[in-house]
Parts: structure tokens; C-alpha cells; sequence
DNA sequence: CCAATACTACTAAGCACTTAGTACTAACTG
DNA sequence: CAGTTAGTACTAAGTGCTTAGTAGTATTGG
């Protein structure tokens, strides 16, 4: 597990901001955060993310530009592996039954997933 | 989110060790971890479990018998519920999609476990 | 040019989890 | 019954994430 993503509450909070926008300065970060933070938190937080690796900077202007290094699908896969090795005995099948019993996935969306996730192409590990 | 169970990786692992077995003394937990822990740490770490009302002790002679308080399932739910809020925007088919994308969940698996789980009856969310 | 403004860099404190040592207590053994 | 052993209680230090303040730097307006 060379790439595994590990990202706090808050780290992910302003990750969440940086994948759904493209990109973004302190500023900007901070109008879209859920919560209220100073300033000088969110780009605290942005330079704990950037010597991580996982943003990158540029400046534009006075200011500095943040862009995601990695991509969501990454850390959605580091997600998805620690959790399915840390509570479901790694296995799939029993997470998806709790999306069934605990979260309001019937069997028939499931079923119409499952088709057409069939009909896709290729596609059996993007990630990167 | 009246009863959210959250958990370090020590505090899981530990955990993990109770639901598979049903109880533990510090001991037998030591014994079945991934990692070696001194003696002293489990029993802490059990005891900060207790004090969050996840496990609970019977004294056993002169040792002390853990039981879990909280099931698996429960754990699990929560653990879903923060992963889809945190990095899923709440889909829990994007989540699927990616299991099926990253982690060798095959369409056609996805469709017998639909399947199995629409004969199921009125278990909408029970846990064991 | 100088002052105001807009940022960034540096520093640090608080908290939760992890880790484990030392001290204390109860039970068994010779 | 005293020493050894097994186990728990108390204490504390280290680490990483979170949070934010203060100081410093650069741009811009008068």
C-alpha cells in the first residue's frame, strides 16, 4: 500500500473543497468550509496537506493557488481498504449487505447498479 | 447520530479481537493481536473502551472478563455513515461503483448478492 | 516613498489516541 | 506465613491533528 491516503477530519473537509472546485486559495477554501475557521487554520491545514503531498501551490498574483495531487478516487480506495480490512473482515459483500440493511439501498437499486456497471467497459481499476 | 461509535485503530483492532471471540481477559487479547502490545497497554486501552460504554468487565476469579457493549454492526453503520458523508457525498452507489472499480467486486457478484439479499425478508436494519 | 492592506511564515497550545512504566493488591507455594 | 507471581490501578510521555495567534513580507494607494 505504497499511496495510502490518511487525512483527518478537517484535512478532508478542505480536500472535499479542493476536489470539487479544482482548485483554490486560502480564500476561497475557506468560504466553502461546512465550519467556520481563521484563516490562518485553513492554511495551516493546507500546508500540512501540501508537505504531505497531497496539494500542491502556485502563486498567482499575491496570493497562492492550492491543486490536489492526488485524485478522490485515490483516497476513496484508501478509504474503502482500511475500512473493509479494519470492520468487515475484507469483505466486500458484507459491506455492500450493510449499505442494504443500514442505509436505504434496496435490492432493486442494487440490482440496476449491477447491470449497469455491467455495461461499462475497461474500467476494472482506474484509480490513477 | 444519537449513537456514533468512534474508534482509534488500537481501540479496533482491540475491539475486533471481542466481537470475533465473544469476551477476552488482557491477556487473551494481547494474544490475538496483529501487534505485539505490552501487557499494560491493551489493559489500557481496554479500560478507555469501558469508559466510552463499549465494553463493559465481569471479574473472573482475579482477572477481569471483557464483554463488548456495542455490536459490530453498530460500529460498522457508523463507520459507513462518516465515510459516506466524508468522501462519498452520501452515494452510497458511488461507493459501490468503487468497490466494484478498486476491489475486485465483479457486476455479475454484484448482481447475485442483489439477488440473495431481495429474498431476504424484513431486516431492514437489525445488526446480528 | 510611506502607510495601509493582504497574505504567508513561524510558533505554539490543546486534545485524543497510543504506549508503557511503576506501584499496589491479591493469590499461590514452599 | 513470607516471598513470588499474576494482575489491576495510576500516571505520564509521545505523536499527530486541530486550531489559531503574532510576526514578517510584499503590494498598492496617496
Amino acid at each position: 500500500m505504497a499511496d495510502a491516503i490518511s487525512l483527518g477530519e478537517r484535512e478532508l473537509d478542505i480536500m472535499t473543497v479542493i476536489w470539487a472546485e479544482g482548485s483554490g486559495t486560502v480564500e476561497e477554501v475557506r468560504e466553502r468550509l461546512p465550519d467556520t475557521l481563521a484563516y490562518t487554520t485553513v492554511l495551516s491545514i493546507l500546508r500540512n496537506l501540501e508537505a504531505k503531498g497531497y496539494v500542491r501551490h502556485e502563486a498567482e498574483g499575491r496570493t497562492h493557488r492550492y491543486y490536489p495531487r492526488v485524485r478522490q478516487g485515490t483516497a476513496q480506495k484508501s478509504a474503502l481498504t482500511r475500512l473493509l480490512a479494519s470492520l468487515f473482515d475484507g469483505s466486500p459483500e458484507a459491506l455492500i449487505t450493510r449499505l442494504v440493511d443500514d442505509h436505504g439501498v434496496s435490492p432493486e437499486e442494487l440490482q440496476r447498479l449491477a447491470k449497469q456497471l455491467g455495461k461499462r467497459v475497461g474500467r476494472s481499476s482506474e484509480g490513477r
